[in-house]
DNA sequence: ACGATATTTAGGCAAACATCTAAATATTAT
DNA sequence: ATAATATTTAGATGTTTGCCTAAATATCGT
């Protein structure tokens, strides 16, 4: 799947979103981010992973834990996309290093 | 469904990502929107049926013709969510460049 | 009003998704 | 090596998605 796709899937999901938004308060490992989830750890380490996926968040093994860690970078390239919709002109799409 | 929720599956679809990229340029109805890909039209507008309910496109009666229109609005808010994954204001996350 | 054109809506189907339970894997402690 | 803990993977199920064809709706030109 389109990489552009697997980001902005990876977001359509509020439970996703629920957990990025609590990984920028710092890093969390698997068990603390199903906490106070309506659902399974199973079902946790599935969103997790398509997140993975996406390149929204890394993972760390931590002995018994997988440490996630939010990675902008991924962020940074769907707001690019976004934000080239307030240029008038400017032909879409096609990531480049800035220049 | 919630609204974030609407705007990032909505954005999620290559079809409809090229669909609102190809309205950066200006404006364009239902059939034009059409052309080219590789669907029927009837697709087409259950593609725009979901983009309008996001919010993403406005539309508005001409004639025989359906002109869509970007709403850059909600682009707006969908940069603003992804944006505040930038501001350090949170607790810094505690991430080890490699071990 | 009638027929042509533009577009949407309805109904159906296969693939993908979110969730669950059960089982498997990885690590730590004994 | 065995048991305990943390997490993921596999298999099953109901729901949603993306696409189709066929039918309905809206507007235009005559």
């Amino acid at each position: 799947m389109e990489f552009s796709s697997l980001v902005f899937k990876a977001l359509s999901d509020p439970t996703r979103r629920s957990m990025l938004e609590r990984l920028r308060a710092g890093d969390l490992n698997a068990g603390e981010l199903a906490e106070g989830l309506p659902m399974t750890k199973a079902s946790v380490s599935h969103h997790l992973s398509l997140l993975k996926q996406a390149g929204l968040v890394r993972v760390q093994r931590q002995g018994q834990n997988q440490i996630y860690t939010l990675d902008t970078t991924v962020f940074q390239e769907a707001m690019q996309w976004l934000m080239d919709f307030f240029q008038k002109d400017a032909k879409p799409a096609s990531r480049r290093p800035k220049g």
